[in-house]
DNA sequence: AGGTCGTATGCATTTATGTACATATAGCTA
DNA sequence: TAGCTATATGTACATAAATGCATACGACCT
């Protein structure tokens, strides 16, 4: 990989917020509505929203709609080096920092159904 | 390794010239000076001086003064984890991307006496 | 059509980063 | 001491990134 395309890889994913998500996507495969991650990092619509769209730009990631919903995975055309580089990256991060956001999608993932989301994202701050 | 502390490392990485500067300390195992850095890169000296200030503020690397030159290393107490994750990084480069670098140092390291550098950096822009 | 809900975007403000240049500091040598 | 060389730093400016908020869009339902 060339220098530049490493330091814009890195540059985009060196994000508290963006490390998460990529790390809840990868946990479970992808396939997450944006409700879902709002909920799972309790953190506000638009700016995951805003986050998903970086990654989004440069093709880290990749939104599928379905109806209402949009569900988000990891770009699954992803070069394969690159794809290595962030599972790599995500493999430091310790798991207990984020095992109750684990939780929390879990949870919500339960209440899908016929594997569709069916609720929406919580205003509250819980 | 927590959110932040991975997103801190990454940002600081993640810059062509830095990662330029990484790869070639790692590359010849440290004790590079920065007159040789300033030559292989083809950089201006407040450059890599600035760029050696922020990997120095983040103690990914650490300078030994030999009277007037200053020898940088990959800091070698650097926590096992980061220092694995450096290294993982790095690993994804194109080597032919830095080959010529590489072919630079060999040479202003062949000009060094009793193991020491004995030249400066060259102003011109060759 | 109108209302509602999930998602995306635009704008304004702040904050951080990159870049260039000049100059300071530290250590050498005469 | 003065003068030189290698390295470090401060400042100023431009550019980019983060953040918050309001609102737009799009798909559904009645």
């Amino acid at each position: 990989m060339k220098f530049e395309k490493l330091a814009e890889v890195l540059k985009t994913v060196a994000h508290e917020k963006r490390l998460r998500i990529l790390v809840l996507l990868e946990e479970f495969d992808g396939n997450i509505c944006v409700c879902e991650l709002v909920d799972a990092l309790n953190t506000p619509q638009y700016q995951v929203s805003q986050h998903l769209r970086e990654l989004r730009g440069k093709d880290l990631v990749r939104g599928n709609r379905d109806g209402t919903w949009v569900y988000y995975s990891i770009n699954p055309d992803l070069p394969r080096d690159l794809r290595q580089l962030i599972d790599g990256l995500l493999e430091h991060l310790d798991r207990e920092d984020y095992s109750r956001e684990i939780e929390k999608l879990e949870k919500r993932l339960e209440m899908r159904e016929d594997g569709k989301c069916v609720v929406g994202y919580d205003e509250s701050d819980e």
